[in-house]
DNA sequence: TTTCGTGCAAAGTGTTTGCAGGCGA
DNA sequence: TCGCCTGCAAACACTTTGCACGAAA
């Protein structure tokens, strides 16, 4: 898994074990909250340096979600896109992609190179549905 | 334009009319530094309070864009999806909207209740795709 | 030993808030 | 007049950076 020039040290070895277990993209104080109860404690900048390091190799993915807050995912093998909760940010994995259509009608038409995208769809959960407020 | 409750001051009136000339959702810096030659300067948490409002109203959007910064625009009659360049962040409007195709299916098998949307797609407009750097 | 990684503290950046005075209705 | 709106300054929240020490290769 970790391979290339860089180190294997404790602290990034935590936090991709992290990542592994996170069923949702998680934020950088998540992470350090989840630690911090153990002996291992990392500090915040050590997870957003850890965080830099790993989105350079591809390992993680960083998505800005509406509250402001980055989050993070280990990289998936195909790309997907989320569907994210306003009350819980809980996501469902889409499993459409239906961006392939566009795609070559923006190169073609507009000269415009895609890099990446993204989609979100945001709502209430099954389970934020009734909730009030 | 401007009913409702709300009153009706020259910084409000500057920052919809700069909203009304934008091409591209701007920042909320990028509407101080428009005013600030001219000598009705405004504030910028004047500009964010004002945001906050004209966003109540469902007068402007605001979207999140990769680089941290939060954009505005007026609200659109039909909701758009923009493809945004990662150099120079000027941004194409798209015509489709493929997400009704999958709205239906998450609505029935997850029940969750869809509230938005967003549909970012980032590369290099056809300017800054000759552009070293 | 050399280099990269970590902890700690401080600084940055974008955004929000408290307060007193001022303008619009 | 009354209440919302503004400017100014300070506070916030998230993220980044400088520096010296410590650990991995």
């Amino acid at each position: 898994l970790n391979i290339s020039g860089y180190k294997n040290t404790k602290q990034r070895n935590k936090i991709i074990q992290i990542l592994q277990n996170a069923k949702t993209p998680v934020t950088a104080e998540e992470i350090y909250l989840q630690v911090k109860k153990e002996p291992t404690s990392i500090v915040l900048s050590t997870i957003y340096r850890n965080m830099e390091t790993l989105l350079k190799k591809g390992i993680v993915t960083k998505t800005i979600y509406s509250d402001g807050k980055s989050r993070y995912e280990l990289t998936q093998e195909r790309h997907t896109h989320r569907v994210i909760c306003l009350k819980c940010n809980k996501s469902i994995i889409l499993e459409e992609c239906p961006i392939e259509f566009i795609e070559k009608n923006l190169e073609e038409q507009d000269g415009f190179e895609i890099l990446e995208h993204k989609i979100e769809i945001y709502g209430h959960c099954a389970d934020c549905k009734t909730v009030k407020n």
